[in-house]
DNA sequence: GATACTATTCTACACTGTAGAATTGGTCAA
DNA sequence: TTGACCAATTCTACAGTGTAGAATAGTATC
């Protein structure tokens, strides 16, 4: 069962495979570059080997990430173009919500991949922008997107508890009269709605 | 000038100054509670006792941070209200950006202040939203303004350098036509207009 | 076989958060 | 004044961290 310890036996892409799994299962406080290794047979110093350090090797694990994209292609509507991408970028920080967060630290919030921000830009300039308008919105829509992707991770974007019900109706009734009408509407929201309300904004 | 090492002789919030000072200059990776008590001249552990846990620690200088936002009081005007708010977020990412991050991570990407939630909620509930509507916008603005702020501490919303031109000039010129289009836009974006015609949108 | 090179491991170091015990100093009751 | 109690502080110790630098093993080229 147990692979030789020789060389190649364990490959770069083993080792990011490891590293990736277990940033999305423990999370980034519980990853260490010696648990990788543990978790392939092999010396720390072999992970390091071969990714430089271990910063470099958490930039690898959100290039993956980030990689796992799948972007429809333009269509006529540019509406639902940038519906697709914010899709696509709300997918991929439900499927890795852990190692999205990597994806802010290393990449801040602006396009990663520029086969998406194509899609974006071209949608906002056939809705009539300027040039320079549309570079400020494109990045503007971009962190939008990243932005209620990880509100979702966070589960902020969900329904609230009756406990933060209870916080919000214990706020003073005439100073917080907006926020407190809203609470029913907070206890059924529905984060797609609310997401596709954002989009219909643009 | 030693101050004595007796009881008293550090308070908590000196304690919690010289934290947020530490992380503001030296960032998250060279944060540490050790850094933090030399700074103080007084033993780790007294941190720990007035914390709890370097966690609890951060979430307090997260907290600081927010603390010092100044919203400007609601107008008539709730486009004029949202920007604002928007405003207030932008300015208290400039003054602390690597603090400012903190904030993602121990409030996520919703509102940390009721006081800025009623007005943004107050200003969307006054242009004829319907109240569902409202609770789902009024979160995805947060997002929105949030990730701007961060982009622009992260010198994503900047005009682009010399070498991201280069970049983006190498791409296929008509797969990336929109894109190229935009770099001319790129080199004198200016954050604050940006940042206001994202506004201009709700 | 000798050489060169690269992947891998070994060793060591300075640093981390923090549990648990020991100590110090202040406060209040007897 | 003495003693008891308690909270603030420090001391000690431990398991864990990233990674520099040296040592080793294994492969490819001459």
């Amino acid at each position: 069962m147990a692979k030789g310890k020789g060389r190649g036996s364990i490959s770069k892409s083993d080792i990011l495979d490891a590293a990736f799994a277990l940033f999305e299962a423990e999370g980034h406080e519980n990853f260490s570059v010696r648990k990788v290794a543990a978790g392939v047979n092999v010396d720390p110093m072999t992970v390091l080997h071969h990714f430089g350090s271990k910063r470099e090797l958490l930039r690898a694990i959100a290039d993956r990430a980030v990689s796992t994209i799948v972007i429809a292609p333009a269509t006529d509507d540019w509406r639902k173009d940038l519906k697709s991408v914010g899709d696509a970028y709300r997918e991929l920080a439900m499927r890795y919500p852990r190692v999205f967060r990597l994806h802010f630290e290393y990449h801040g919030t602006g396009p990663a991949d520029h086969k998406s921000a194509e899609i974006v830009y071209r949608a906002i300039l056939r809705c009539g922008r300027t040039e320079q308008d549309a570079a400020g919105l494109g990045l503007a829509f971009y962190a939008m997107v990243l932005g209620i992707a990880q509100a979702e991770t966070e589960g902020l974007l969900m329904p609230i508890t009756d406990v933060d019900e209870k916080e919000l109706m214990a706020l003073c009734p005439d100073e917080y009269r907006a926020t407190r009408s809203l609470v029913p509407s907070f206890k059924r929201l529905n984060p797609t709605d609310a997401f596709d309300a954002a989009i219909e904004l643009w």
